[in-house]
DNA sequence: TGATTGACCAACT
DNA sequence: CAGTTGGCCAATC
């Protein structure tokens, strides 16, 4: 309830609220925020988010395709899917499997 | 200081 | 069915 808190932080904090081997969608997140046609703006947070090594595991959140969007800003097209494969996601053709099982949406499971 | 872009999504034509 | 446009907020040029 702080006015503080920037469109970031709190897309900081439900990213970090993703659960271990779970995935989560920008739209979501900003569906979550009460901003549904911000999701660019979610995107644009996480480029900041990983910049200075935030606690935000960005390889949760991909676009609503189940693409690996961002995969681009991690640093490497590979390190993306390996960390998402070493949580157990399995991913092909840069593209999330069972994304829809996997998916996770805070607007649902927050409530 | 004004215009543009940015890891998107949904609706309309 | 596929392509285009509009929309949201903030940061960068």
């Amino acid at each position: 309830m702080k006015a503080d808190e920037s469109f970031f932080e709190r897309v900081y904090e439900v990213a970090r609220l993703v659960p271990y081997g779970r995935v989560t969608s920008y739209g979501a997140i900003a569906n979550y925020l009460g901003i549904g046609g911000s999701a660019r703006m979610v995107g644009w947070a996480m480029n900041k988010a990983h910049t200075p090594l935030q606690n935000v595991p960005a390889h949760r959140v991909v676009n609503r395709n189940g693409q690996l969007t961002g995969k681009h800003h991690f640093g490497g097209e590979e390190v993306m899917q390996q960390l998402l494969e070493s949580e157990g996601i399995e991913v092909a053709n840069d593209c999330i499997v069972n994304f829809k099982k996997l998916f996770w949406d805070p607007a649902k499971e927050l409530e």
